[in-house]
DNA sequence: ACCTGAACACCGTTCAAGT
DNA sequence: ACCTGAACACCGTTCAAGT
């Protein structure tokens, strides 16, 4: 019976799960003094400056060795597989946010910096939200990032067992929210339209189709999962992650008096 | 100077949003008595069928026209591309969804149903959060899930400027917390592991790893952004839905007070 | 140790042709 | 109106060979 080890290696879960079979030879930095030829380091920016630039639709092992002036194949000798360079890619973004410091701020404050750098990095590169839901994204960057948010939380006096439950809600939002923006903003740039005219399209289509919505019902006014504009997506944000804090102190003060969930109706 | 709609329509940001090309010769559900030869709704019907089976990736037009007995050209005469189809499928799924009625129950009840609903179809169908997270997702049955959500807001108390922002954390949530589940879940099939087994690969390689999230810092204890186990994955999600309950229910009362927001830290 | 070139088994899609 | 078959321009990856 094999190891699970060998059996999730085997079947790349995940190379932070398993290791990188060509990373023992040589690391993701390169040694110093080794400026021309490639290394890891330089594949992987090239990589996410192709994804930034053409999309990952574009992006194939031969359209990046090219970037890079070289074989197709060269690449290979780095990296095992275009997931495995995929995954380097993913982690590499998670890189950017910059997180809230051990001391800096109370907890609210720091839940709003991370959400919106989440959110940030989401927009500005939108084959993150892809490849975070292809891959399990537990790279030593989003890991840190994971790290930040539970030290926020344990200052909030959320109890240990609930730490979990706070982060189930925090990121799944700031992913969903920020992947829906930045898949839009690509959609409509490469389309050569607006994200406003989009939205107009969208609401002329509702109207000139009113059962375009049923069964069940009609829809009336047209429920926003389009955004109307920047500032309109930015107040939905801001607003629902108000909520994000909110609950998250609402149900600390809950769990700590051991009352049973219940809401007021109406 | 083009209009909106043919530019829209043109670079097929969605079909929902330009129709389909093909769809005015023929609709999708199929006249009575054409029992033989394709029709749309057989087409996309195989395309979840195959999708459900063998997963997103293994899904090819060829793979697909097999499946149904006729040549890979012959779909092509329903649909104009494969992103249509796969939008086709992505909205189908959503028609899936057990909505709660115009009048059944509180509308923390409604929400809760809808929450659980929402994640349901995305673990029960890995390849829906891909595709959601592909196309803009404003098909028929996607949008009366966002109708019966905005319904029960406006049954909540929420003030009609902040239903968008209320549908911009419900759905969001459940959006990324279902779709990394079903992932994990299929991650961990193809790879013959239980979610249990690489749970504990990855706290294990953290251990072994005490340099794996740094910087900024250590992680003690382990970040869970991987289930350890279905009761415990079903806790974090009923926490986290309890939070975003409580903190609609709170920012109404907020709002209604016209109180700008601030959280007493710790 | 590092990189190349040819080849394999695929893709989505176009197009002319069949019935 | 509906379906086919050949072909085009790609893919990721293997493998033997170069230096």
């Amino acid at each position: 019976m094999a190891s699970v080890r060998s059996k999730v290696r085997g079947a790349r879960v995940s190379i932070w799960l398993t290791g990188r079979a060509k990373g023992r030879r040589r690391g993701y930095a390169p040694a110093v003094g080794e400026a021309d030829g490639l290394d890891l380091g330089k594949i992987v920016e090239a990589t996410v400056r192709l994804l930034d630039a053409e999309g990952l639709g574009r992006l194939s092992m031969r359209r990046l060795a090219a970037e890079l002036g070289v074989t197709a194949m060269s690449v290979y000798w780095y990296v095992d597989t275009k997931d495995e360079l995929l995954e380097l890619a993913l982690d590499h973004a998670y890189a950017e946010l910059d997180l809230p410091g051990e001391d800096g701020g109370d907890w609210v404050a720091q839940l709003r910096q991370l959400a919106h750098e989440h959110r940030r990095i989401l927009v500005a590169h939108p084959w993150v939200s892809r490849l975070a839901g292809e891959y399990l994204n537990v790279g030593p960057h989003a890991m840190a990032c994971v790290a930040a948010a539970q030290r926020a939380m344990r200052r909030a006096g959320l109890p240990e067992e609930a730490l979990t439950g706070g982060l189930s809600l925090l990121f799944p939002f700031s992913y969903g929210f920020g992947g829906a923006g930045g898949r839009l903003a690509e959609l409509c740039r490469a389309a050569g339209v607006t994200e406003d005219e989009c939205y107009g399209e969208f609401v002329r289509t509702l109207r000139e189709h009113p059962e375009y919505v049923q069964p069940p019902a009609a829809v009336d006014p047209v429920p926003a999962v389009l955004p109307a504009g920047h500032e309109q997506r930015d107040r939905d944000f801001n607003f629902a992650l108000e909520c994000v804090l909110a609950g998250l102190a609402a149900m600390r003060d809950r769990v700590a008096e051991q009352v049973r969930p219940t809401i007021t109706p109406a």
